[in-house]
DNA sequence: GGGCCTCGAGTTCC
DNA sequence: CTCGAGGCCC
């Protein structure tokens, strides 16, 4: 499928990171209709060589994600604009710097404190992966944060009835659900309570390998670079970035705050060797899978002690593959990875 | 009832 | 990233 790339936005998210995406002509591609797709980063772009202006050869990775696979240069016509990476960027705040991500093909806002930013953390904050407030989505954050009812995620907690029923568009019912929903998602583990605060590098994974190995936030904020490090799951970068997060003053006060509000439900530390018939073993998941949901799968694999990864390489033990298995397929393949079936997963769990 | 918003499903790429 | 479903405001 071809389209038009009409436009290249920057867009910051959760962590300062700059991410450009390009802005298509709508077109109908695998059932959906697609306005945007992700350029990724700058070498991206380059290796590309898209330009506004440009027609492109449109596809979805994995049937689901849109993906710019191939320019169509024989189509230009002249007017195609190249894409400059700018020096400066507005919506970073502070002066617009903006600098190369050292190693990485990333570039971020030097500004941590942009309000794109924070805005982004906020959305997190909030979302089923973290606090799980009900109703409570992007949109909404954005009338808080514009409204100044919201600017440190502890603010979230003592929002008023009042204030919320002065916002336009909120009426009884709509406070009413908001603060239930809030008032639900004090009570919060301590994986989701780590992933809440927007470490770098810590995502719900590493939060859960953190909460099962010291079993208290107190142990984690101050445990030493290299007992976090002694981790499975957790290495130098990772080690780092927690110890840096909890060191920072600002953090820790936030930290305080927060515990103020709301209650972290108490996990057995997990000690020793486990004892589940998937410990020490690797998991990663593809396709879609008809007698659960991904998200139970996960759950019982974690139950019997096993890991769950994102993307398979040789230490992964197995690919779980259901229906329509996306490139991960492949990748195990050729590693020799050992590929489960839905039928054979559930033969193991028995 | 139209319009706006969130949820939940799926999963890739870097 | 997209869609359809469903809740809520007006």
């Amino acid at each position: 499928m071809t389209t038009v790339v009409e436009d290249i936005i920057l867009q910051v998210g959760r962590t300062g990171v700059i991410t450009p995406v390009a802005h298509l002509k709508p077109v109908l591609v695998a059932g959906s209709t697609v306005s945007r797709a992700t350029l990724h980063n700058e070498d991206e772009i380059k290796r590309l060589d898209v330009r506004i202006g440009d027609t492109v050869i449109l596809q979805k990775a994995g049937d689901v994600i849109p993906d710019i696979v191939e320019v169509l240069k024989d189509l230009r016509t002249g007017k195609e604009k190249q894409f400059i990476f700018p020096e400066k960027l507005d919506v970073c705040g502070g002066d617009g710097s903006i600098e190369r991500i050292p190693g990485q093909s990333a570039w971020r806002c030097v500004n941590k404190n942009s309000f794109a930013q924070q805005k982004r953390k906020f959305y997190h904050f909030v979302s089923k992966k973290a606090f799980n407030m009900d109703g409570c989505g992007p949109k909404i954050i954005d009338a808080l944060l514009e409204n100044n009812l919201i600017s440190n995620f502890d603010d979230v907690f003592t929002l008023k009835r009042g204030d919320l029923l002065a916002l336009p568009r909120f009426a009884e019912k709509s406070v009413d659900n908001l603060l239930e929903s809030i008032e639900k998602s004090r009570n919060v583990s301590l994986a989701r309570f780590i992933v809440s605060l927007s470490i770098p590098q810590v995502g719900e994974e590493t939060a859960i390998d953190l909460s099962k190995n010291f079993g208290s936030l107190d142990k984690i904020s101050n445990s030493a670079i290299a007992q976090l490090q002694q981790i499975n799951g957790v290495g130098d970068v990772v080690g780092k970035s927690v110890f840096d997060w909890f060191s920072d003053k600002e953090n820790k006060k936030l930290v305080d705050r927060l515990l103020k509000q709301v209650k972290i439900s108490v996990i057995p530390v997990q000690t020793g060797i486990q004892s589940g018939k998937f410990s020490g073993k690797s998991f990663v998941l593809t396709g879609t899978l008809s007698s659960m949901s991904r998200d139970e799968a996960k759950e019982k694999i974690r139950a019997l002690g096993g890991d769950i990864s994102e993307s398979v390489s040789s230490k992964t033990s197995y690919l779980l593959a259901g229906e329509n298995a996306g490139s991960k397929l492949e990748k195990a393949k050729q590693l020799n990875v050992r590929i489960l079936s839905e039928k054979e997963f559930i033969d193991l769990l028995k």
